[in-house]
DNA sequence: GCCACCTTAAACAGTA
DNA sequence: ATACTGTTTAAGGTGG
C-alpha cells in the first residue's frame, strides 16, 4: 500500500517557531517533535497510521516501564537520602557553580524523531515487524536516557541540599561531600553521554542499513536547539491553525492517535512556566470549532451531538480513549484530564502535525491528479488532432444520453474545481471535472452505449456524490424516479425528493431554488411521475409503463437505435431500463472507462492505489471496462458488481405486465418486444428520460 | 438547419 | 404576507 517513494520532501513551512530558549524540557520535547515537520516528508497516510498505532503501543508499554522504574528509583533515592542523611526542603538555584551544565540536547531524549520516523516509513523498506522493533528500540532508549534525567535531576537537587544544610549547619568544610556528589554527577553525566553515543550509533547503524537518511543540514543527533517554550500568541496562533484545520482532514485527524511522543517528556519533567495562557475552555473548545470555527460561547450542549472529541461514548482525544457514559461526564473528562496543561498542549501540537501531514498528502494527491489530468488531455487532444475537447468526456464520442454530463456544472461549481473533497470522489470527479480547462463546450452528451444503472452508478459512487460537488450524469427525471423507487413505499413527498437530492448528492446542497424548481418542473411534465393524494399531503409515485414508454419508442423511431441495443446492453443494465428506469445515465466511472477505452488510454492502476478507497474504484473501473470490452455486442451477462442479473439482458423495449407499477420493485415480468416503436407518445417528449444525463 | 431532449428561469395559481 | 407546491411557458444548449 505504501507507495510514497520519498521523493518529495518539500516543506509544509511548519507555522511553529522557534522559540528563543525557555529551557522548557517539556515542551522542548513536544515541540522538537512538532517541528521537525517542517522537514519531514510526506508520509502516506497508511504508513503514518501504522507507526501511529505502533508508537501507541509501544508508548502505553513504556509509560508502565517508566512508572515502575520511577517509583524504583524514588524508592533509591529514598535510601541513598536516608544514607546520606541529608534533607532539606530547598532547591538548587543557589548553586550554579556546583550544577553540572548539561546540554539541553542531553536532556532531551534523543531518539529517532518523527522525522527520522518518516524517512524510515517512507523507505518502505521495513516491515511491520521490523518497524515494531525499531519502535521498540526507540522506547527503550527513551525510557533509559529518562531514566538517567530523572536520576540526575534528583542527584543535582540532593546536591543543592546537601549544600544547603551544610551552609546551614555551620561553616563545617563542605568539599569532601561537593566533591562526592560533584563526581557523582560527573560519573552520571557520564552515563548519559554514553547514551547518547548507543542512540547515535544506533542511528548510525539504521543509516548504514538505508533505514534512515539523514538530510544534510541537519544535525543528527543533539537534534536542533529545541524550540523552546512559546509565547502565548505563538500557542494561540497554533490554536488558530489547528481549529482551522479543514473538516476532511480533521476527520481524518481524529481517525489517528496521535504520536503522542512528548508524553513521555511531559511525565518527567517539571510544570513550565511556558504553560499556556490559553484558557482551558478555549482547549476544550478549540477543537469543537472545527465544525463551528467560533468560539467557546456556545455551549457544550450545542455540541454534543458533535463534538469531535466524542464519540461512541468514548473519549476520542489522542491516546485517550476513556469511556464517558454521557456528554456531560465527557465534558467532566475533557476538563479534567485533558485541560490545558503542557502534556495536552504536546499532544495537541503533535496532532497539528498529524494533520499537516494529511495535508501534505492531499496536496500531493491534488498534484497527481492534476498531472494526470494534464498529460490526458494532452493525449486525448494531440493524437487524434481531433476538435474535441480535452474534456474526457467530450473526448469520447458520446451520444446524447450521456451528453449532458459535464460541465455546465463548473461555472456552478464554486468549489475547487480540481478536488472532490475525499480521495474517493476524485476519481470520478475526474473525469467530470476535466472541462476545469475550460475547453470545449460545457455540455456534452454522453453515447448510449455507456449508459448505466443509475441505481447501480449510485450505489456504486455514492460517497463520490455525497461528498464532491459533482453533478450526477443523470436527468431530473431519472433521479427523481430513483429516488421515489429507492423509497420504500414506492412514493414520497415532494419535500422528500428534495431531501433525497440533498442527501445523495453534494451538488444539490447548493442552488436550491435552481434545481428544486427543475424538480417540481420535471414532475409536472412527466408523464411518468404521477401524484397521488394521501391522507398527509400529496406523495409522488412512478408509473413505470409510462417511464418504460418512450425508450423503446425511442430506440425504434431512432435509426441509431440498432446501434444502441448493442451497446446499451453492453454498458447498461436493460433491467435497468425496467426496473432502475434511466439508465442512459453514464456514471462517471463509466464515462472515464469509456473515454479510456476509445482512447486507449492505459488502464488507471497507480495513483490513488495507495488509498483502499481510490485503490477500489480503480479496480472497479478496471472491472467495468473489461466488462465493456468483453461484452460488446454479446447478450452475455453482465458481471459486473453493481449490476444485477436484469441489466444482462438485451435492451430492448422492456414491457411490463399488467402489475401496478408501483409495486413493481423492478420490471416484474418482462417482456421483450422488439421495438415497438408504434406507441411513441410525442405529446411528452420528456417523458423519454432516456437517456439524457447531465453532469456538470 | 431541424428536431428532440434537457435544463433553467420565471410566471402564475392554490394552499397551509 | 409568506412559503411551499404544482403547473405551465419560454429560452437556450446539446447531440443526432
Amino acid at each position: 500500500m505504501m507507495q510514497e517513494s520519498g521523493t518529495e520532501t518539500k516543506s509544509n513551512g511548519s507555522a511553529i517557531q522557534n522559540g528563543a530558549s525557555g529551557g522548557n524540557h517539556l515542551l522542548e520535547c513536544s515541540l522538537r517533535e512538532v517541528r521537525s515537520n517542517g522537514e519531514t516528508p510526506s508520509v502516506e497516510i497508511g504508513a503514518a497510521d501504522l507507526a501511529h498505532l505502533q508508537q501507541q503501543q509501544a508508548l502505553q508499554v513504556a509509560r508502565q516501564l517508566l512508572l515502575q522504574q520511577q517509583q524504583q528509583q524514588q524508592q533509591q533515592q529514598q535510601q541513598q537520602q536516608q544514607v546520606s542523611g541529608i534533607k532539606s526542603p530547598k532547591r538548587n538555584d543557589k548553586q550554579p557553580a556546583l550544577q553540572v551544565p548539561v546540554s539541553v540536547a542531553m536532556m532531551t531524549p534523543q531518539v529517532i524523531t518523527p522525522q527520522q520516523m518518516q524517512q524510515i516509513l517512507q523507505q518502505q523498506v521495513l516491515t511491520p515487524q521490523q518497524l515494531q522493533v525499531l519502535l521498540q528500540q526507540q522506547q527503550a532508549l527513551m525510557l533509559q536516557q529518562q531514566q538517567l534525567q530523572e536520576f540526575y535531576k534528583k542527584q543535582q537537587e540532593q546536591l543543592q541540599l546537601q549544600l544547603l544544610q551544610q551552609q546551614h549547619a555551620g561553616k563545617q568544610p563542605k568539599e569532601p561531600q561537593q566533591q562526592q556528589v560533584a563526581t557523582q554527577q560527573l560519573a552520571f553525566q557520564q552515563q548519559l553521554l554514553q547514551m547518547q553515543q548507543l542512540q547515535q550509533q544506533h542511528l548510525l547503524s539504521l543509516q548504514r542499513q538505508g533505514l534512515l537518511t539523514i538530510q544534510p543540514g541537519q544535525p543528527t543527533l543533539p537534534l536542533q536547539p529545541l524550540a523552546q517554550g512559546m509565547i502565548p500568541t505563538e500557542l494561540q496562533q497554533l490554536w488558530k491553525e489547528v481549529t482551522s484545520s479543514h473538516t476532511a482532514e480533521e476527520a481524518a485527524s481524529n481517525n489517528h492517535s496521535s504520536l503522542d511522543l512528548s508524553t513521555t517528556c511531559v511525565s518527567s519533567s517539571a510544570p513550565s512556566k511556558t504553560s499556556l495562557i490559553i484558557n482551558p475552555h478555549a482547549s476544550t473548545n478549540g477543537q469543537l470549532s472545527v465544525h463551528t470555527p467560533k468560539r467557546e460561547s456556545l455551549s457544550h450542549e450545542e455540541h454534543s451531538h458533535s463534538h469531535p472529541l466524542y464519540g461512541h461514548g468514548v473519549c476520542k482525544w489522542p491516546g485517550c480513549e476513556a469511556v464517558c457514559e454521557d456528554f456531560q461526564s465527557f465534558l467532566k473528562h475533557l476538563n479534567s484530564e485533558h485541560a490545558l496543561d503542557d502534556r495536552s498542549t504536546a499532544q495537541c501540537r503533535v496532532q497539528m502535525q498529524v494533520v499537516q501531514q494529511l495535508e501534505l498528502q492531499l496536496a500531493k494527491d491534488k498534484e497527481r491528479l492534476q498531472a494526470m489530468m494534464t498529460h490526458l488531455h494532452v493525449k486525448s487532444t494531440e493524437p487524434k488532432a481531433t476538435p474535441q475537447p480535452l474534456n474526457l468526456v467530450s473526448s469520447v464520442t458520446l451520444s446524447k444520453t450521456a451528453s449532458e454530463a459535464s460541465p455546465q456544472s463548473l461555472p456552478h461549481t464554486p468549489t475547487t474545481p480540481t478536488a472532490p473533497i475525499t480521495p474517493v470522489t476524485q476519481g470520478p470527479s475526474v473525469i467530470t471535472t476535466t472541462s476545469m480547462h475550460n475547453v470545449g463546450p460545457i455540455r456534452r452528451r454522453y453515447s448510449d452505449k455507456y449508459n448505466v444503472p443509475i441505481s447501480s452508478d449510485i450505489a456504486q459512487n455514492q460517497e463520490f456524490y455525497k461528498n464532491a460537488e459533482v453533478r450526477p450524469p443523470f436527468t431530473y427525471a431519472s433521479l427523481i424516479r430513483q429516488a421515489i423507487l429507492e423509497s420504500p413505499e414506492k412514493q414520497l413527498t415532494l419535500n422528500e425528493i428534495y431531501n433525497w437530492f440533498t442527501r445523495m448528492f453534494a451538488y444539490f446542497r447548493r442552488n436550491a431554488a435552481t434545481w428544486k424548481n427543475a424538480v417540481r418542473h420535471n414532475l409536472s411534465l412527466h408523464k411518468c411521475f404521477v401524484r397521488v393524494e394521501n391522507v398527509k399531503g400529496a406523495v409522488w409515485t412512478v408509473d413505470e409503463l409510462e417511464f418504460q414508454k418512450r425508450r423503446p419508442q425511442k430506440i425504434s423511431g431512432n435509426p441509431s437505435l440498432i446501434k444502441n441495443i448493442q451497446t446499451s446492453h453492453t454498458y447498461c443494465t436493460p433491467l435497468n431500463a425496467a426496473l432502475q428506469g434511466e439508465e442512459a445515465a453514464l456514471s462517471p466511472l463509466c464515462l472515464w472507462k469509456a473515454s479510456m477505452a476509445e482512447n486507449s488510454i492505459p488502464l488507471y492502476t497507480t495513483a490513488s492505489m495507495g488509498n483502499p478507497t481510490l485503490g477500489n474504484l480503480a479496480s472497479a473501473m478496471r472491472e467495468e471496462l473489461n466488462g465493456a470490452m468483453e461484452h460488446t455486442n454479446s447478450n452475455g451477462s453482465d458481471s459486473s458488481p453493481g449490476r444485477s442479473p436484469m441489466q444482462a439482458m438485451h435492451p430492448v423495449h422492456v414491457k411490463e405486465e399488467p402489475l401496478d407499477p408501483d409495486e413493481n420493485e423492478g420490471p416484474l415480468s418482462l417482456v421483450t418486444t422488439a421495438n415497438h416503436s408504434p406507441d411513441f407518445d410525442h405529446d411528452r417528449d420528456y417523458e423519454d428520460e432516456p437517456v439524457n444525463e447531465d453532469i456538470e
